[in-house]
DNA sequence: TTCTCATATAGACATATTTATATTTGTCTA
DNA sequence: TAGACAAATATAAATATGTCTATATGAGAA
């Protein structure tokens, strides 16, 4: 089983605009123009978010022209939130209908 | 259901030094100068972080007599972790026995 | 009350983070 | 190839964070 470094996945998690990112990014595939129009914030700000994101394998990007688009990288996420809950002993509810 | 601020807790779980207390405290609660004593870190420094987890309610405290006792606050770890398992479309495997 | 131990608070400092503006790189199209 | 568009990188400023030392507070013991 693969190591994470959870300092690094939970300091990108501690951001509001990159929560936001990955809110968008785990319903659809987008390109950076579109995440900004979201956002007050500059493009530059959020393609720097965007790193910090892909920098601990929560995002994944893929070229198609002149643009690159993003999607969440679900596996990841699964694996590193499965190894937190395990090992602080976390009881997850199932959510009601 | 009760609303957390998913960044302070985010925040407060990106430190090493955080996420080793957490784990030491998920065993068995503790006063500030045992938990000390597994670090190389200070006693301020280690207060400090007791206060930050303290601030978004992932540990409680207990006063007896001159030592202080700090435990996890199980629950709420539970409900946080829930709702974001949730939030983000999270499959958690079940453990291997 | 005075001493001592346990913990918290204050202040200072170095480093890290977030954000912006300016610029560069990469790709398509005319 | 030149121009236009999409996105990344460079740089800098403001703010936040982690850590220390020194000091204060709080509680039991003498």
């Amino acid at each position: 089983m693969r190591k994470y470094d959870l300092v690094k996945i939970f300091k990108a998690l501690a951001d509001h605009t990159r929560q936001e990112i990955l809110s968008l990014l785990s319903k659809e595939e987008m390109n950076v123009t579109d995440i900004c129009s979201g956002f007050k914030t500059s493009q530059p700000t959020i393609s720097h978010h965007l790193q910090i994101l892909r920098n601990c394998d929560l995002i994944d990007q893929r070229r198609d022209g002149k643009n690159i688009y993003y999607c969440v990288r679900q596996e990841i996420i699964n694996d590193v939130f499965g190894t937190v809950v395990r090992k602080m002993r976390i009881k997850v509810e199932i959510r009601k209908k």
